[in-house]
DNA sequence: TATGAATGAGAGTTCATTCAT
DNA sequence: GATGAATGAACTCTCATTCAT
């Protein structure tokens, strides 16, 4: 159905580059080239076509980590994969990737459990990953969901930054991804192993 | 001035709490005890408040940050403490710690700029501590900039989902500093060193 | 035709409880098992399927009157009668007797001229069985259509009591009727007669 | 203060012209000569400024029927004057009037029981009034809550018929008022006296 | 005939900000 | 300095109605 496409296009653009509150029904409508009460028509509320939005980011989030996960890759080569994933999501006109790596739950107190659930979900993804790799040896032993988080958190407050594109956001940009894998790779390689 | 750092702490609660979007200048005032002619003879707009908080938030943080570092502790129990210091702060009454651990410029567009400079400021601190670290031989090079940014995130990301207080909100809680603490210090040890 | 006949029955529970600005068009095509298309297919606006309803229900209210004085009872006992009628009609799942006690014309300016002749039929009507009472002399001379409406008016502000349901209304239910045929047959009893 | 008293005479002059869905916050506004903020300023909702309305009318009514009736009039005469005082009350310009004589909780479900509370202290201060008369003998022995709301209503369906001011509601307006009292006195009167 | 997606004007309400007192 | 009445643009959302299918 291209309305309701057209929408969540419209809005997963509108609500990453200017937060909720600053962007308009009006402006999701006609971002989207239809009318205010089609929008309405195909969702009941602001608060839901939100929802859908990064219900929509999660779940193309989540297929893609998972395909890396799944192509039998070492673990340091999966690990330096995610996060330039995760960097080329930030780019524009990737929208969805800039939406999911934002807390909206301080945003929109409302939606906080809604919003924590759909983050959550994608942190046990990960953490079911991890404790694969911790079971064959690929990994050290740690609390997987904690460490997921842990993860998740490394590689967003750097392409936080990185959209502000300045000079030194061109840097952190260039230097990243490696960097982070590295530092991702030592503090999860296994004791008696080298890099 | 008592009004003026009544208002900066209205302020810290209401937008730690509810947002930006969602504190009204109205309830600032109303929370500071002040009218709301008094709360714009102080401060020219609700922007400025909420810079004001954030930079006394920042500040606090830089201070309590550097105290630690500057205590002549090994890097590891240093580590262990900056973690547990950010666990601290998004208790309850606690408004300040859990201001700094968010990155408002998604909320704020148009105060992206300088929100983003005040994070960097507290990076940029940490960063030199991490040289110093490097200097003597006590971390292993890197990146410092963007090993500060990947730090805070790396913490951050776990204490946005300990303000849940749930069942798992409790056990990170309980798990969180320790864990990070360990992922920190062998992301960041010198090569043929041990914990 | 069903479909029509169930879009008045709808209409006339929806309109009878919520009044005509609260109820949608949306709302009566689902009470009525319909499309929105459907019901602008049998009735070309909102305006017309209500003042269907209201029509359905002054000529079933007129019916019932008429049948009540044509049944050759005395006065007092036809008054006694209609109050009645006129109670028994706000009970639930009687929607059309609710619909027409109700002075339609504030909620809607537009329509006045239309509901007022309605109303003003029904009246009429009333006026003319007095005035025929009055011939025969069974009730003293009056000005019938003004009769009629204050006997209209006098049962309805206390059948608008009823509906609410509480002690009081309960109280009015079962005292109402024979009051108010008493007070009725005292207004309109001839000089020289006793009750 | 006279910006409140500017908006209650706007609102009551709407709310009786177009009733409560078809007059608007701004249409008020305009009336009253203040901006929508104003408005919200004094009330907080459409539904309060509709309430504030009708008590003013209700407290005025009350006001003239209690007068009225301490003037130690013979019954039939205060009959006479209360039936007159109703009829004045719906000429153009006595928007207050008007107001009370409307049953609004058929329009306002949401506020039914506010509205019918208010209509219940006039009720019940008119039926205190009976009372008094049917303790000194000057009218018979009746329930006085019913035969109050019973007397409301007698008057209202005729005075609701002449706000539409064609050739048969001038002719009410004329022979409405000593027709009326005829009716009141008689349904009320002592058993064994005359008029 | 029957459907329901689509329209868009207008509703009630909020809120940062100003300014006369 | 301090107050809070006043402003009005902008918000989310509703709803009678239309029309291509």
């Amino acid at each position: 159905m291209p309305v309701e496409a057209a929408i969540l296009r419209a809005g997963a653009r509108l609500f990453a580059g200017h937060g909720y509150h600053e962007t308009g029904m009006r402006a999701i409508a006609a971002a989207a080239g239809v009318s205010i009460g089609a929008l309405y028509h195909y969702f009941p509320s602001k608060e839901a076509v939100f929802l859908a939005v990064l219900r929509r980011g999660y779940a193309q989030r989540l297929e893609e980590a998972q395909a890396l996960w799944r192509g039998g890759l070492a673990v340091p080569e999966v690990l330096r994969r995610v996060v330039e994933l995760h960097f080329a999501s930030v780019a524009e006109g990737e929208e969805l990737g800039r939406l999911v790596s934002r807390p909206w739950h301080g945003e929109l107190p409302a939606l906080r459990t809604q919003i924590l659930a759909l983050r959550e979900e994608y942190a046990r993804c990960i953490a079911g990953l991890l404790s694969q790799a911790m079971t064959r040896g690929e990994i050290r032993p740690a609390h997987p969901l904690l460490t997921a988080y842990a993860l998740l958190g490394l590689v967003e407050a750097v392409t936080a930054r990185v959209v502000a594109r300045d000079d030194v956001a061109r840097e952190l940009r260039r230097e990243g991804p490696r960097e982070l894998a590295e530092l991702a790779w030592r503090a999860l390689r296994p004791e008696k192993e080298g890099s």
